[in-house]
This record gives structure tokens, C-alpha cells and sequence, in this order.
DNA sequence: AGAATAGTGTCTTTAAGACAATATTGG
DNA sequence: CCAATATTGTCTTAAAGACACTATTCT
């Protein structure tokens, strides 16, 4: 394929005199701290918007990200000390005015952590980080750039995906009641649902397998399920007619 | 907000001295023609990749495109002379290999665009420009850079919001019978539907209106419709359960 | 026993699937 | 009238909503 005339092309190729867009990935990470949803934020140590709360993100580097995903694993990582969450991309914002710096282009992913799996300052000199709760898909914090955007459209993403798929299993531990796992669609709908039609989707849908363990806390004891050991998805093939339609 | 500090940091900002990806779009650009789906494909007039078929799609050009999607539009205008189809984000994929220049990214968005509209000969210079069938997501051309699975992919997006959306509204004429519109769904699903449950879906969910005016053609004619006046796809509760669940 | 939480039974409702039947045109 | 296409009738089915009821634990 590659011709002697295109090897010299690319052996001229300096793509540093091309005016381009500075490109970052950003990482809105949500969990339940409290029976409240939550985003992972950190104030930011250099220009521009010095001290300004953000959500986790940074830029691309060719040397050592393979891939986005890698990217926006990495910054994971490094803030969270999680290696392998639900992630899932969300989409890319690029404009004019979003970065005081130049055109800027943004690469949003999603993540869903289990609330056991929050030790911040497990992360060294991780100090100036913390947990947003979320009212009304906003947090009060007023974020740098366009961020405070950016997590209000992953929020509405993340409600759209409860209603037709399994997606809030990954903010469960690794065993959990039918109860813990309404209790948190519930708090993603902002809705609450009835046990028993909620139940007979989740039982149905077969992504869930009996611990022949029970929960023991306070009154009878609940029975105790785990995930299916397959990390797919699964799709309703009908929506949960609640809240926003 | 801005400090002075800030604003020293920002005039010594120089973007070209980072090691950053090279940053493009690329457009799906689909259309039905003779009861198949095709896709717009154009011959690289530039290396790498010189004269291979690939999509259409090129740098952002932070002086000319305020955002993102002006990229894209740009480039559909260029290549149809189509300004505003129906168009949406894709996802975007970055990583090392996927350009023998440099670590690359691409944002991918899809186009929609009725049948009636193609006329590529209005557009000057387009001599290698051409519509591809699609048989089992792909066309028979090997395409530049990794444009073969973005296309697979566009496809399966296509598809799968078929099953719960009324995206097919925008592969049609201004006016369109039942009939019509039902084999739009069944050439991108590769099923047959049946008439009765795909009427009372369509006509259910109030997107068409009435035009009281008829098509006539060979045997009984069909009533015509055309979109209501406002662009929001329609998002159904419940998938068509047909061929790919 | 009574409160609290877990879990079941079952009737209704909604929208889709299946398929037969009727309607309207041109030839 | 016949063939072909458009349109309607209606019975069945799948899965969700609503809500009453039973079960198991602790105090």
C-alpha cells in the first residue's frame, strides 16, 4: 500500500505547523455516597482557571496513551486509583470559546463506581479533591469551562440508559439485595418504582445470579445476588414509563 | 475571573509546542437509492492513502468552523451541497495507529439524507465522488485509514435506533405514504415488518400529518404525509423486536 | 403481638405480533 | 371482474403498572 511517493510525504510530515485544537479527555465519575449521587471533582492547580473546581480530565499524550480510552483510564487511575470501571464514552465537545487557551476539543467519558470503592486518600497528595452531591443534575460548585454543562449532559445521559438497560449494577458492590439495587435506580430517576414490577425486569432479564447468601440487617433477611460473571449490558426492550418520558 | 497572573499565563501560551494528535472529522453520509442503503464515499486526492476511497471528511479549521459540528457541516456542504440534513455524533476515536502520520483523532458524525436530494454532478469538481451500496454493514471497496469499521459501526447505531426511533423520517421526501416509509425501516433492518402494527406505531406516536392530498400510482392510491413541523426525533418506549435484539 | 422489611399473587393496561378481512384503484 | 396495493378489524401475547397479600425477622 505504501508507495515510495507516500513514504516521502510522510518522512516531510510535521504536523506541528498546523494550526490545531488542543485536545483533552474529560472523565465525569459518578457514584451513590449517602443515597445521593455523586461526581468525582478536583481544583485545579494551574492557569487557567487556577483553584477552579473541575471535573478530572487532562490531555492527550501520544507517548503514552495508546488509545483515548487509555487516556481517560489513566487520569482514572491516577485520581481514583481504579483501574477497570464501567466506562463508557459520552461524546466530543470542540469550539472556539470553550478554553481561554485556543480551540479546544474534549473527549467526554462516564464512569460508574461502586460506592464501597471510594478511598480518596488512598490517592497520594490528593488533597484537593472531593465528592460533588447532585441536585437537579447540577452540583453548586461552579466549575471550570464548560464543565458545568458537560455533567449535566452526562447526567441526562446516565438517566436516559436506567430506564432501558442494567447499567446502574456498576454502582453496586460485589453482592447486593434486589432492594440496595432499587434504591439506587430510584435515586438516578429521581422516581420511586414498584417492588414488584422492578423485581420481575431484574429477575427476568437473567443478569443477576443467587449467592445462596442472605443479608442480615435489622428485620427479615434479604437474599443476596452478584452479577453474572459477563460484563454486557443488558437491554430492556421496553422503558420504565416513569419520571422523564 | 481572569487575573492578571492568568492573563500573563495565557499570552505566553503557545499551543504548537505540545506534542498534540492531528484532529479531523469524518461524515457517514447516508441515503437510500433503489431500495438499498448507500453511503457517500470520495477518491483522496492527497497522500497518505492517495486516490483509495475513504468517507468524507477533513481537518478542523479553527480559523474557518466556530465549533465541532461546523466541521462537519462544512464538509457535507462541500461534497452534496446539502446545508442542514439530519446530523449526529457518532463518538470519536483516537489513537496511535490509525494514521501513519501521527497519533490521530476523528470525530465521527452521521448524516441522513432523503433520497430525492442527491444530485453530486451540482457539485463543482466532483469527479470522484461516489454513492456505495451497503451489503451486511460494508461496501465492496477496501477504504482509507481504519474508515471501513467506523462505517460498520455507523451502520449498527443506525440500525439499533431504528428499533426505537422514528430516525427513518429522515431519509424521505418532503411527502411520503405509510408504505414508503415502512420500507425505509425494513431495507435498513433487513426484515419485513408487518403493515398493521407499523401504521398504528407511526401514526401513534403524532410525528406525521395528514396532507389530504394522495399518491397515485398503479392500484389504490396511498395517502400522503409529511413530518410535523418540528424536528425532534421521536423516541418510542418499546423496540420493534424484529431481526437484531 | 406488632413493626418493619422482603417477597409473592394477580388483575389491569399498553403496545406490539399475527393474520384475516375489507376498500379502492387500474386494466 | 381481477389483480394489486392500501387500509382496517381483532385476537393473541409480552411485559409493565397497580396494589393487595403473605413471609420472616427483631423487639
Amino acid at each position: 500500500m505504501t508507495s515510495e511517493a507516500e513514504n516521502n510525504f510522510l518522512s516531510g510530515y510535521d504536523p506541528s505547523i498546523y494550526d490545531q485544537p488542543i485536545c483533552t479527555v474529560d472523565v465525569v465519575i459518578f457514584t451513590i455516597i449517602e443515597q445521593q449521587l455523586h461526581v468525582l471533582t478536583v481544583k485545579r492547580a494551574e492557569h487557567p482557571y487556577q483553584n477552579t473546581w473541575s471535573l478530572v480530565g487532562g490531555f492527550i499524550d501520544p507517548q503514552i496513551d495508546l488509545d483515548l480510552e487509555a487516556t481517560a483510564k489513566r487520569k482514572l487511575k491516577e485520581k481514583t486509583g481504579i483501574q477497570s470501571p464501567y466506562l463508557e464514552q459520552y461524546g466530543t465537545i470542540g469550539n472556539q470559546s470553550r478554553d481561554p487557551r485556543h480551540w479546544s476539543l474534549t473527549t467526554i467519558y462516564f464512569a460508574l463506581i461502586p460506592a464501597d470503592n471510594v478511598k480518596l486518600d488512598a490517592v497520594p497528595g490528593a488533597v484537593d479533591i472531593k465528592w460533588s452531591p447532585l441536585k437537579d443534575s447540577m452540583i453548586k460548585e461552579k466549575l471550570a469551562f464548560d464543565h458545568n454543562e458537560i455533567l449535566a449532559k452526562c447526567v441526562e445521559r446516565l438517566r436516559n440508559k436506567v430506564l432501558y438497560t442494567s447499567l446502574p449494577v456498576h454502582l453496586m458492590p460485589k453482592e447486593f439485595t434486589l432492594g440496595d439495587l432499587q434504591k439506587i435506580y430510584e435515586i438516578i430517576l429521581e422516581t420511586k418504582m414498584d417492588h414488584k414490577s422492578f423485581r420481575r425486569r431484574i429477575l427476568n432479564s437473567e443478569i443477576l445470579e443467587d449467592t445462596t447468601k442472605f443479608h442480615h440487617e435489622g428485620k427479615r433477611p434479604a437474599r443476596l445476588y452478584r452479577l453474572k460473571h459477563q460484563l454486557e449490558t443488558h437491554y430492556f426492550l421496553r422503558n420504565i414509563e416513569s419520571s422523564s418520558a
